[in-house]
DNA sequence: CAAGATGCTAAACGCGCGTTCAGTTGGGCA
DNA sequence: TGCCCAACTGAACGCGCGTTTAGCATCTTG
């Protein structure tokens, strides 16, 4: 069936959606038909011919992002949680265009940024439950609303340092992440493992706020 | 001096700074010379003659915001975190615009962003040393780094969830941020008071790791 | 009062964009 | 063979953008 991988097939249609992809990437949305058309080997026209619209073109990338990416999990052995795949495909560079658009879609927010995330929470929530399954992650009062906040908190901090130290080669995500885990290991072990407050004082008054919240002003 | 707020200013620079800022906040940095020129009541002209360019405009914005948010911390009373601080400026509907622009401006990275990031990581900083020697808070191996990365991480959080959801009415910060604590409020407090893992393991390995690392593939 | 700076505008310029259009090529099929 | 349809292109269109230019009032100042 999969010779190697989708980048096997030539078609004009296929060739221009990579080369979107590859260009969104790297310029963000603002990359303009020409310059993916020049990408490709192909005219400006034509990709409006396949694609009807550049918003056309962005859906095309979009759906072929997503499955792209659901099919590797699917493909990956065991269980990894969902930074980690990301993180596996950023090591080749193979795949790097994609991982590059998926993150520049949910900076730009929209429907693949939302349907990312929502994939990623539920997987989250999956390894989680294994996690208090096994005894190694502690029970939450909220499983659902956990899984998402630690998913949308580890996607936001990357964004966020990304926007901040955009790296001089945007192409090379994996010194990237490289460097970013070297810089938030720590902390992050840290507070994973021992909190950041030294007693439940914190937590009980609010648990106590929201089983009797004071009138509203 | 200060009658009562920098909105008092009313010539046409200073009604011309105000409007980009709310136009920027609103529609982000694509909006146009034309709209801020129509919003402050003068032709897109002027603002050229006054700002050199649209970038020059941006520049204007940025000092501005970043002098008012120093100096609104300046004047708060007692330590607030920072995450507070914008918090607090958002309930007031003066300063909503404000707000918005520097969580815009965060969102596209350069200068300003890594001027309030820094800011922002600075004050964490002291705040969490404050809670250390009071002992309500754990000591972290790095203080800096913890600072840092619990800075990226709210502030990632919340801005990934603006562009997840994104509010109807950009102008409501207030009603937003009231939504974006209840959701994580909880897991927050949890992970901040228990953690995630049930012991050491993980954090022992990863210093195991760091300390001694493998050898490079 | 003359003269020049200052605040300000209407109109136009040039550019890059997404998109359209008329037309050419070439393979599949009655 | 003759026809058609799909793939494809170069040139142009229309638009909105940031910016420029020329000119007009209105103050300031010697």
């Amino acid at each position: 069936m999969r010779s190697a991988s989708a980048a096997e097939d030539s078609t004009a249609r296929a060739r221009i959606r990579d080369a979107a992809v590859l260009r969104f990437s790297r310029e963000g949305f603002r990359a303009s038909l020409r310059t993916i058309a020049q990408e490709a080997g192909v005219s400006a026209a034509l990709v409006v011919h396949h694609f009807g619209s550049k918003d056309g073109l962005r859906e095309a990338c979009d759906e072929h992002v997503l499955a792209v990416i659901r099919e590797q999990k699917r493909d990956a052995v065991g269980p990894t949680g969902p930074t980690q795949l990301l993180a596996r495909m950023a090591e080749l560079d193979e795949w790097a265009p994609l991982v590059g658009y998926a993150l520049r879609s949910m900076q730009a927010g929209g429907d693949l940024a939302r349907a990312f995330l929502d994939h990623f929470a539920a997987d989250a929530e999956e390894y989680l439950r294994e996690g208090v399954a096994a005894g190694t992650i502690l029970a939450s009062r909220d499983e659902v609303a956990r899984a998402r906040y630690l998913t949308v908190m580890g996607y936001g901090a990357f964004l966020l340092d990304i926007a901040l130290h955009p790296p001089e080669d945007p192409a090379d995500l994996r010194a990237y992440l490289h460097g970013y885990l070297e810089r938030t290991g720590l902390p992050a072990m840290e507070l994973f493992t021992q909190g950041l407050f030294t007693d439940r004082s914190m937590l009980d008054a609010y648990l106590m706020y929201v089983t009797d919240p004071p009138a509203e002003g």
